[in-house]
RNA sequence: CGGGGUGUGGCCCAGAUGGUUUAAGGCGCCUGCUUUGGGAGCAGGAGAUCCCGAGUUCAAAUCUCGGCAUCCCGACCA
């Protein structure tokens, strides 16, 4: 893409109205801008990053054989009723329509989900299934923090899982946690990332959390380093205890829950009586878990764990693009080497944002690569063409080298 | 929901003991020239319900009251 005709630009000073650097950042760099309080529009880079993050939730999501469906956000009132929770959420948005009926912007589906699945499944040889959307959550937090960290409106990966009994349940819940080890690591998150047990709510004695440590998130957690696992502080009774070795002197950090893993039993089963015929020919409740991903929340979090003093540093997969090429030339010939490269990155497939922008400083376009943050910069200036070449560095590293015009082809082959 | 901070061109902000303010400066934007390896220079130009409402006053961006927005701390977070 040309950076001459991206309709947003970068800005020099931080924007006043936030100060948490995920969303700071962001916005200074043109890839968000906050519409109101936890409501947060993307822009065309942010939603190439959002796209890329989708993306491979939806690779993992088929590589456990789950289904993708699109359910409503506005939602009828009667389910949660049916389950309670229209009393218990305190953060449901409500809406009436013109016929006085009330709606519920649905902050999670079970409600909707359930009764779905059960109106096409019937026997146990439809289990287990695995069903999940990417979509938008509305949840009217009393107080929203931290940029995209926690918001209003979110777009969450909600999967949703059914099953005969629950040792087949039990055995999906492994299988889930790693598909989501895979989405982290490809998301650059892997490394501080770390499965934590958590409350279960209403559900189970446990939940299992996705935590990303991080001085920006709003959880603390104590980590065991011999099993790689943490609990979240806020079902330590007394004293931190590794839950699965026994381990005592853990680690305490801050950390933003990325994902959230239940184990839902029949609770939601039983308030819509879904049943399948087992092999016996008897009626049994279904067995559910539910695996929640927060989007947004990964961006912020990929944001507060991967960046400089200069700006955000992507990694490769979830990379607006792969590289960012600046035309700092001088005269019409250096402009057309630019563009001839430009061209020849695109024949070989590469994703590039082509600074193309002129009367620019060569200044300014380094320091607004930095800031965005694509992996790697190309730059071809009247130096570089001196030697019939441009310069090729990553985002973290300080020194380029210098790369032919004519080894374009082998150069992007080989890397 | 409790406490605190902030609200002035698109962005960052000065002005706050009421009156020389015709609301200053920087960034960005427009025009022209110049310049090009770390957010460049010169000249000219456009752009403002000073968050909203009420009040005090001869006079309000400035004082008072009410509201709204936003950020932060706490509570909450299935």
């Amino acid at each position: 893409m040309r950076q001459s005709q991206l309709f947003t630009h970068s800005l020099k000073e931080l924007p006043k109205d936030e100060a948490s650097f995920n969303a700071q950042t962001l916005m200074r760099a043109g890839f968000i801008e906050k519409i109101s309080a936890g409501v947060y529009a993307y822009l065309p880079l942010g939603l190439r990053v959002f796209q890329k993050i989708e993306a491979i939730i939806r690779q993992e999501m088929a590589n456990l054989g789950a289904q993708e469906v699109e359910l409503p956000s506005l939602t009828p009132e009667e389910p949660w009723q049916q389950t309670g929770r229209l009393t218990a959420f305190d953060i449901l948005f409500k809406t009436a329509g013109s016929d006085k009926k009330q709606y519920i912007l649905a902050p999670t589906h079970e409600e909707i989900i359930t009764p779905l699945v059960k109106k096409f499944v019937q026997s146990y040889r439809d289990l287990p299934l695995g069903v999940y959307q990417i979509q938008t959550k509305f949840r009217n937090e009393l107080r929203v923090k931290s940029g995209l960290l926690r918001g209003r409106e979110f777009t969450m990966k909600d999967l949703y899982s059914f099953h005969l009994n629950q040792e087949d349940l039990n055995a999906y819940y492994l299988v889930v946690q790693k598909a989501y080890f895979q989405i982290f690591k490809r998301c650059g998150l892997l490394e501080k990332t770390y499965l934590t047990f958590a409350s279960g709510g209403a559900f189970s004695q446990y939940s299992h959390e996705f935590q990303t440590v991080t001085e920006a998130g709003e959880d603390t957690i104590f980590i065991c380093e011999d099993c790689n696992l943490a609990i979240n502080k806020e079902i330590i009774k007394e004293q931190s205890v590794c839950p699965n070795c026994g381990r005592k002197d853990l680690l305490e950090r801050r950390a933003i829950e990325i994902a959230n893993i239940f184990k839902l039993g029949v609770k939601f089963s039983k308030a819509f009586d879904f049943t399948v015929t087992d092999a016996e020919g008897k009626r049994q409740p279904v067995i559910m878990g539910c695996y929640g991903l927060g989007l947004d929340r990964i961006m912020g979090a990929i944001v507060e764990v991967n960046h400089d003093n200069h700006g955000l540093i992507w990694p490769v997969e979830v990379a607006p693009f792969k590289a960012h090429l600046l035309d700092i030339t001088t005269d019409t010939k250096g402009h057309h080497q630019a563009q001839s490269l430009y061209e020849t990155l695109l024949k070989l497939g590469l994703e590039v944002l082509f600074d193309d922008r002129r009367q620019t400083p060569a200044g300014s376009k380094f320091a607004d690569a930095d800031l965005i943050g694509c992996p790697y910069r190309l730059v071809v200036s009247d130096r570089t063409i001196e030697q019939e070449s441009f310069e090729i560095k990553r985002r973290r590293d300080t020194e380029g080298r210098l790369v032919n015009f004519d080894q374009v082809n082998a150069y992007f082959h080989s890397n």
